[in-house]
RNA sequence: GCCCGAGUGGCGGAAUGGCAGACGCGGCGGACUCAAAAUCCGCUGUCCGCAAGGACGUGUGGGUUCGACUCCCACCUCGGGCACCA
């Protein structure tokens, strides 16, 4: 049956089929999930989907049991943005774009397993999303293991006196809302008071990740401001240490790699206490070896000790230039957080980094030599990093010798610059100077060895030690929107979150009519989120019975980000019907567990753009990780090996407003100019897309030359990892080279096949074998484009010498060759060869040897 | 500024130490046709030459090697990422 050639047989659960699973060598192959959006396809699409199909074809006819689905990412801003432009309900419109999407990706051929294809806005999908969410709600991260585990092993140990409350108070003296609270405190999943992006344009907060440099959001280009706001965050940050140090058992871009470390952003370096007349003052450095250069100290306007290093007047003879011309520290330094705040990231970017900064009229001891350090705060140390404090030392850093400058502080240096050293802060090796005090002395060393002595300096007389920081944030989690998972969680009377038992799943996103968010002014940092859930007053306030008979609750109003749905979607294409487990353990095991040690397991071959380097690929990673402490999965990473595949490129043009036009309306001129009704326009070249108007649908090629055409033709584009410029122009030649094929092995008038029994010359014979090996090497190695050349050359010299008729023993393998690229075409020949059913299962052609 | 990646005909690209330009587009010429399309055959890096042939040629400059698009050093250009992260 036709309909069943690509269901991948699994070997236990609802898809079991033992028989089938055998002893066969598996391959679980995946792409990057669409956004089933409005605008339907358009060919730069489907590439990185041919690609899979190829190689996943060509892997099936090597016997592998392949594991190829695609479902659909649904929730999310895009999709309920295009709802709002069009009117539709979100629910409505998804559904309208998955049936477009699937019609128009039918038509390529891809062999997927039609019954894996889930969508993240289904309930039986996002009641698992949700329940994987009680998972990290109601877990911990045990530094001491470097693994999560369940909240319920925390409160034990609290309870049991083997672990200790921060304030040493025995557990039991903790009333019920304080013990509630110290475990709400360590969950991975959980609600903080804590500074994020608020977008009025968007009506919502946004991760990190999803703002741009900028300081706009990364969907729909709106302003976005730092707010404090009380929000759903996931301890990502206790992962950055495995989430670093595995990336180098992963088969990745090395880019992408990069992209994550950075990131991630850690630094080794101490922490070093300096006193003050508020208490001690913590600052990370990273280079403990120049405290000696530490000349004054800065704080970040937002940090809590500010207020009480502010002095009650200003010290005698304080220059105007530190004072800002103010009467008193307080006012000083009121009127500089004042402006601080008032600014967007987009502003602070703007002025291109001045420095600029207050004095608080207090002043700190430098540890290593006793002097005496002013105090200051300056926006340029930034409270969201190491502790919010810096001590500065302008000779080893740049930013600090600015500062220093501008307002004329000493400047020590305690690194010996080279003796053609011009610049100002010198960062390089060297050896260590003016760095000695009664009880320790530095100079000579070098940098290292100066680091390592002031590091047992520092812990020995407790003034500090090593530390390591991360640059990256906890992960924001909660939207002010309609369209996406709401959380299974509740609210007692004590205003403390409550999971809901996986019996009450999946909590249902109510229907709502008004789902749009109310319109905000893009530029008020002052307006507030509106929750569109709170519209459904039914749905907002529940009566339950969580174990304690019914009592009135309120639900969690927030909806999940859209990234919640992809961070673990493969898993469930392994097992998408199974109504009692998010997935089988043992069909996990099979299609992602390790397959060697030090293996951390996953999907074999997940492709897709490098956009998503560090947003989904970081949180997927996330989650994935929290599943196999807890047991869930075997497999210690999603994606064991990552390809990125080009983009589809095609000409843009913009008007002299510098706004795209439609390319497909632009017309080319001889000398090279191009015009759009008239009016002149300049070409550049872009990913294709909606936003570029550059998009080339697929229907047209489908009807003009069949979708084999299609894929033949956006596999020989180019090396798959590079991104190439379209050109429909360029389709007719693969068109060419199908219809040539075909003229070879069918008479085009009779219909009647052209292969003889008689054997091959050896000439033939030769190339044959020569093409058989090198195809099938660049099939494995996803070198298609190259392959398809070497088929073509075979195809050629068959038109040559092979006018008579094709030998069976050439014809054959070219036609099994062919299949993985244009499987229409291929099926249809392998029919006119009098062979049987399907040739997905045929051996691929192997050369002989001799 | 820092970190990646890439520069080869008119165009997309091939060759990863061994005949540079496979394969495709486009162009030129020819066959078939009343004609056109389609198809087929031949040519198509640049320069000199009627030709045979010769010289030059993979961003620029140097180096390693019997031999370099390929390896090394410096630079230029383009693309991507990060960017007050202490």
């Amino acid at each position: 049956d036709a309909e069943h050639t690509f269901e991948a047989p699994n070997p236990a659960g609802p898809l079991a089929d033992p028989e089938r699973v055998g002893g066969r060598p598996k391959l679980f192959l995946l792409d990057m999930f669409p956004y089933p959006s409005g605008a339907g396809l358009h060919v730069g699409h489907p590439l990185g989907y041919i690609g899979t199909d190829v190689f996943g074809r060509y892997r099936r006819m090597k016997g592998f049991n392949v594991l190829h689905a695609l479902g659909y990412d649904a929730f999310g801003l895009p999709a309920e943005q295009y709802a709002i432009e069009t009117g539709t309900h979100p629910q409505v419109r998804t559904e309208q774009n998955i049936v477009n999407y699937r019609a128009q990706l039918r038509r390529l051929g891809l062999a997927h397993d039609p019954r894996r294809s889930v969508s993240t806005t289904d309930e039986s999908y996002y009641r698992w999303t949700q329940w994987i969410f009680l998972q990290i709600f109601e877990s911990w991260y045990d530094r001491d293991l470097a693994r999560a585990r369940p909240i319920a092993e925390l409160r034990e140990e609290l309870a049991a006196g083997t672990r200790a409350t921060p304030d040493g108070r025995p557990w039991a003296e903790f009333t019920p809302v304080e013990q509630r609270r110290l475990i709400d405190d360590h969950r991975l999943a959980y609600i903080a008071e804590a500074p994020v992006n608020w977008c009025p344009g968007l009506g919502t907060v946004l991760a990190n990740e999803e703002v741009t440099a900028e300081g706009r959001s990364d969907r729909g280009n709106y302003p976005v401001f730092r707010r404090s706001m009380r929000q759903w965050m996931m301890r990502i940050t206790a992962y950055a240490d495995r989430l670093i140090d595995d990336l180098d058992r992963l088969d990745w871009p090395e880019s992408i790699k990069t992209m994550q470390r950075n990131w991630i952003g850690r630094s080794h370096g101490a922490t070093v206490a300096f006193t003050s007349g508020a208490g001690p003052i913590e600052v990370f450095t990273t280079r403990a070896d120049t405290l000696f250069g530490a000349t004054f100290m800065v704080l970040a306007p937002e940090h809590p000790m500010v207020d009480a290093l502010t002095a009650p007047a200003w010290p005698e003879r304080t220059r105007p230039l530190w004072t800002g011309l103010h009467p008193t520290p307080a006012a000083a330094v009121a009127a500089y957080r004042a402006a601080a705040a008032a600014k967007t990231d987009l502003a602070r970017q703007a002025e291109d980094r001045e420095k600029t900064g207050v004095f608080t009229g207090s002043f700190a001891v430098n540890p290593a030599n006793g002097d005496l350090i002013p105090i200051f705060v300056a926006d340029y140390v930034l409270m969201g990093y190491g502790t919010g404090a810096v001590m500065a030392v302008p000779g080893q850093d740049e930013r600090d010798w600015e500062f220093a400058e501008r307002y004329g502080l000493r400047i020590v240096r305690t690194v010996q610059p080279p003796d053609d050293w011009e610049g100002r802060a010198y960062l390089g090796e060297g050896p260590a100077i003016n760095s000695a005090s009664a009880t320790l002395d530095l100079n000579g060393l070098s940098v290292e060895e100066a680091k390592a002595a002031i590091a047992s300096w520092l812990e020995a007389n407790g003034h500090g030690r090593a530390t390591t920081t991360y640059r990256l944030r906890d992960w924001l989690f909660s939207r002010q929107r309609y369209w996406g998972e709401p959380f299974p969680i509740v609210y007692d009377d004590t205003g403390l979150p409550i999971g809901l038992p996986e019996s009450m799943l999946p909590v249902t996103l109510p229907p709502l009519d008004d789902f749009r968010p109310r319109a905000l002014d893009p530029d008020d940092a002052t307006s507030e989120p509106e929750l569109p859930l709170s519209r459904v007053e039914w749905w907002a306030c529940a009566e339950l019975d969580l174990g304690d008979g019914p009592r009135l609750y309120e639900r969690e109003l927030n909806v999940m980000p859209q990234w919640a749905g992809s961070c673990w979607y493969e898993l469930r294409y392994l097992d998408p019907t199974n109504e009692n487990r998010f997935v089988d353990p043992e069909v996990e095991r099979y299609w992602m567990g390790p397959v060697a040690p030090g293996d951390p397991g996953g999907v074999d071959l997940y492709v897709g753009g490098v956009e998503h380097a560090v947003l989904h690929l970081l949180y997927a990673r996330l989650w994935h990780k929290v599943l196999f402490d807890l047991g869930h999965v075997s497999s210690s990473e999603p994606y064991r090996r990552l390809f990125n595949q080009g983009y589809i490129l095609a000409a843009a043009y913009k008007d002299e407003r510098e706004i795209y036009v439609e390319a497909e309306e632009v017309e080319p001129h001889a000398d090279g100019t191009f015009s759009y009704q008239g009016r002149p326009v300049v070409r550049e070249w872009g990913k294709m897309g909606k936003s570029l108007k550059n998009a080339v649908g697929p229907d047209d090629i489908y009807a003009d030359y069949g979708a084999d055409t299609l894929r033949l033709y956006e596999m020989s584009m180019g090396p798959f990892d590079t991104s190439r410029p379209w050109s429909t122009r360029d389709i007719v030649g693969y068109y060419r080279f199908l219809q040539r094929l075909w003229r070879n092995l069918v008479d085009e008038r009779t219909g009647a096949i052209r292969v003889v029994d008689a054997p091959a010359d050896d000439e033939t014979l030769r190339l044959l074998h020569r093409t058989m090996d090198a195809v099938a090497a660049d099939y494995e190695a996803l070198h298609f484009n190259t392959a398809v050349a070497k088929l073509i050359e075979l195809n050629n010299h068959l038109t040559r010498v092979a006018t008579g008729g094709v030998p069976r023993e050439v014809a054959e393998p070219l036609v099994l060759m062919m299949a993985p690229v244009t499987p229409h075409l291929a099926e249809e020949l392998w029919a006119s060869l009098g062979q049987p059913g399907s040739l997905a299962y045929e051996p691929f052609p192997v050369a002989d040897p001799t």
